[in-house]
DNA sequence: TACAACTAATGTACCAGGGCAACTATGCTG
DNA sequence: CAGCATAGTTGCCCTGGTACATTAGTTGTA
């Protein structure tokens, strides 16, 4: 097994930790919110308010599906609707602070489990760590934000 | 910032591409079967042939709910419902060639994509991050199978 | 001004997933 | 054998996500 094998096998491992945290930080979210849902929220905590119709290219559902989503959103406190006073017809998607608490909590909740992690590992080995996973981030490049998004990223 | 936080910062960074690739792999399968159903066949995967109970209660759904989840995936090829010789009552589900395979391509597509990453690194920083990783794997111990499944790996 | 283009909402319909309750068939045990 | 427990199926109902077609209001333009 040469290099490139041995290290992405371990990178495989490691990923599973990290799959874990992912989802687990996700599952408290989901608990309050479906999945398509949430991606709504994370797309408008990365881009602020969102006319409705851009919402729905991003996600790539029908304007008219994501009307009633976006209605169920608002429904739940998450969104609000404004006029966009640039235009009329359009509405703009801004997440009230609730939505943005969801959010904040689950990129919290990450962050903290990942650091308890690097706590973890002996303090020798830290700045080692840190230089790979900086190799390793500059040699993926920057990830299509439509694949993060599928997992509200 | 200390480095448990730069670390930790470095980790959330190469997640997203990790990530990445995890949807991107899971996208795949999305196309032939949904996330609920492809968690029915990672877990057939995992574990061999279990009983529709057993799988019901993993996933943590109702018997009913699932009994007819699973006939859906029989109705699409992907698993085989067995009667268990043991006993009467009860049935098995077992992967078909095309569920294993599903799964498979899946895992294998997730290898393939980390592999050309891992390439991309610099060799001689190869070994560092082959490290990092058993380091940071060795630290996060062993995953919750349950929130594994979250995200059917 | 009148008409076309755009934006969102709504009526209608469908499917997947989920639960509860009732039912069937099988297994176990006194 | 009778009665209870176990395993799964099915009827019924609800929610969420999805699409298509249509409608209503807004904007822009010939």
């Amino acid at each position: 097994m040469d290099d490139v094998e041995s290290t992405a096998d371990a990178t495989l491992h490691a990923s599973r930790a990290l799959v874990a945290v992912i989802a687990r930080s996700l599952a408290s979210a989901l608990e309050d919110v479906s999945l398509p849902q949430f991606r709504v929220l994370v797309l408008l905590s990365n881009n602020g308010p969102l006319r409705q119709g851009v919402v729905a290219e991003q996600l790539g559902v029908h304007a008219s599906t994501f009307s009633r989503n976006a209605g169920r959103l608002v429904a739940g406190g998450w969104v609000r609707r404004l006029e966009d006073p640039d235009n009329g017809q359009a509405k703009r998607l801004e997440l009230t602070d609730a939505g943005r608490a969801l959010v904040d909590q689950v990129t919290e909740q990450r962050r903290a489990e990942i650091a308890a992690v690097v706590a973890a590992v002996p303090a020798a080995e830290r700045p080692a760590v840190l230089a790979a996973f900086r190799a390793f981030a500059h040699a993926a490049g920057e990830p299509d934000p439509q694949d993060l998004q599928t997992l509200a990223m």
